[in-house]
DNA sequence: TTGCTTATTGGTCGCACACTCAATAGCATC
DNA sequence: GATGCTATTGAGTGTGCGACCAATAAGCAA
């Protein structure tokens, strides 16, 4: 029963490992934070020695940016999907609300802290924070242009609420370290008051009661 | 000629030699980051062994949480002042903003996603950073309550709107490793845009040019 | 089956970190 | 000027990290 320790080679393509790391990666980014991903830390996540990684990664400050990355855009595809099968821009902007206020955006939250912090320190995770927050303000821009469209809302510069609404969501998600829990329900709901206001929207639109919450807008 | 390295011990009372500890760590704090708040980077800051430092601090969490608190609560005093001597609320406040939304805020900024994040990792830490952020709370509520008495400020939940401009200040700050530099000037006013709101003033009232906004509100 | 490419291993090196503790020397006090 | 307290040193421990590289074996192709 040589279940504990691998003895045994596997030996796979190179496309199938590095994409088997960049997940282990990923996961261990959103779960521990960015620090934890490690040569060692990943090797033994995968059960495999630490050389091998740093074979696919030779410099490990690229593996900690492709961590984020791969973890911060299938939040992105899941919370505001690049096409939207169903469900209109309103429906879709209260979907991303309820989610990004609930506390299992907790731990994006906290993965957009680590990386803007550790952004400091690592130009290859700088220029991968400034590419994602570029690809969240796009999908979000997209989403309320088509709402203009569709007279839905009413903005003279969609990019600019984008914005506006991003501030707000990043200075929400500052404090998933630390209390959270005595927040005011105004507070919490300062996202969506400030798309509402932007987007001229009645106050209470995108925080119905009525709408599936849990529900994916694709799924 | 022995200048280079000191040899000759140079003996300080305990308070003096904690509170210069305390002092260079926080120095460092700013400008480098908590990470580089260690034992070996402090005691050659001060010409010391790092032995020195573990002595005074014997848990190295502690002189970081230390670092955090003092070079926060120095701005705080610096930014709000407990007691105004001179000034209404509302210029104030104005001054507040336009320091809060200048480049030489970044330091400050950079501080705070630093210490939010390491949070996640350092109980200690995790408490001071919740103190601080009673206290910067605390001063800003007293701020906006007195402009209330005075007839300034119009709001009817004082404690709320101090959050929501900290919220809005928060995430204005989150993107201080990154771009900031082509930020529309609609955002970089969105701190004041918020009070100005929420505290019924017209438009304009707290970022007015004429205003002396580099000087300090106590002289 | 044989051979070859290369994915994977195992071991090593240097570095920075916090922490410990006996030995030392500055300085106030007498 | 001698003495005692203790602030300060110097040396050492153990851990975890990235990086490097020769040796090995898995699995495909001939």
């Amino acid at each position: 029963m040589p279940s504990s320790v691998q003895h045994k080679r596997i030996r796979k393509t190179p496309a199938a490992r590095r994409a088997e790391i960049v997940d282990a990666a990923a996961a261990v980014a959103l779960a521990e934070g960015l620090e934890c991903v490690t040569l060692r830390r990943i090797g033994e996540e995968l059960g495999v020695r630490p050389g091998l990684i740093s074979h696919y990664f030779p410099s490990a400050d690229d593996l900690v940016a492709e961590a984020f990355g791969s973890a911060s855009s299938a939040e992105l595809d899941s919370l505001l999907p690049a096409e939207r099968a169903q469900g209109t821009p309103t429906l879709h902007l209260g979907w991303f609300f309820a989610r990004a206020a609930g506390a299992s955006y907790d731990n994006i939250s906290r993965l957009w802290i680590n990386a803007r912090h550790l952004s400091r320190y690592r130009p290859v995770l700088r220029d991968r924070v400034a590419e994602q927050e570029a690809a969240w303000r796009e999908r979000l821009t997209d989403l309320i242009r088509q709402g203009v469209d569709r007279n839905e809302f009413r903005t003279g510069d969609p990019y600019l609420t984008t914005i506006q609404i991003l501030v707000v969501l990043d200075g929400l998600g500052a404090h998933a370290n630390t209390d959270t829990s005595n927040r005011p329900a105004e507070v919490s709901r300062m996202a969506a008051t400030t798309a509402e206001r932007e987007l001229g929207l009645p106050h209470g639109t995108l925080t119905r009661s009525d709408a599936p919450l849990t529900a994916s807008p694709t799924g």
